[in-house]
DNA sequence: ATTTGTGCAAATCGTTTGCATCTGA
DNA sequence: TCAGATGCAAACGATTTGCACAAAT
């Protein structure tokens, strides 16, 4: 009974790798060794915010070969699973957030990097104006950051 | 004394072109054609949120050529002048919001429709947690909103 | 006349897609 | 076996850029 499981085990570094195999099943999708090294790479540290090219740059460091297509597309699975959440912070690139609780965000503008932001949450029902087929999905808070003396 | 202006008035519909005149040259902007008609366009009526290709298209149904990328450039001069703000919903497009105030936006992922949302805004001294070599430049809130009925 | 803006088309960037091939159960 | 996943390269949409030409002062 040799699954891919045991054959991923030495590469990789989280422990528990039973864990993420059962979170792909539960969420429908195949655990393969590519879906298995970005699991762990997303999921082994505390919570990330990744585009896919710096994910995708990140697995390239595992011995696993995985394209850049793929990653797009198991970022998506991922999401649609409710394993991870876009974060849409500027407008070229997109996001991927492991925290899926309700949260928001800092942005730094000088690096373009995305942190989370505990603390602050809007109550859906001080948001007056909403037309009244509409329902509110989510409530993004992003809270743009510079360094003190840059200007530009 | 020909100035453009004289030879655009025939062609605009904002009363008073003179004031985007000097709008534009306060902010060191040329009144070229292309820009009083794109400046036309954008302040004539109530706040406004546009996509370059939307501005494009409907600065073709005047009688003035613009190329989309005049457009694109018009947009982000008049943004660093502060005539406008860049407004990050969505990952693919960029919006530019007539409206530099401080205020806060619903997003209508339906149709991907920008909406001004007055009301609510959130403290800066309520962030927690800002790096001390950092400064607060924005805080963006965007509620996103969907028809009731639709699921996808 | 000089400086600045514009148009076009090609280039770029992030992302998606089609399809032949491969893999996991 | 066989559905489902992957890789590649080509397609894509939004935006940018380079450069010759045109326009505003």
């Amino acid at each position: 009974m040799t699954t891919i499981l045991a054959d991923c085990k030495t590469k990789m570094t989280n422990l528990n790798l039973k864990a993420i195999d059962e979170q792909l099943r539960d969420a429908g999708l195949k655990p393969t060794r590519q879906r298995i090294a970005i699991a762990d790479i997303l999921f082994r540290d505390g919570h990330k915010h990744v585009s896919a090219e710096d994910l995708h740059e990140e697995v390239k460091k595992s011995n696993i070969h995985v394209s850049l297509a793929t990653v797009y597309n198991t970022l998506h699975q991922f999401t649609t699973a409710g394993l991870l959440q876009e974060v849409s912070v500027d407008g070229a690139k997109t996001y991927f957030d492991t925290n899926t609780h309700e949260h928001q965000h800092f942005f730094l503008e000088d690096t373009n990097e995305v942190m989370d932001l505990e603390g602050i949450s809007i109550d859906k029902d001080d948001i007056a104006n909403v037309p009244d087929n509409m329902e509110i999905v989510r409530i993004d808070v992003v809270v743009r950051l510079r360094e003190k003396s840059s200007k530009a």
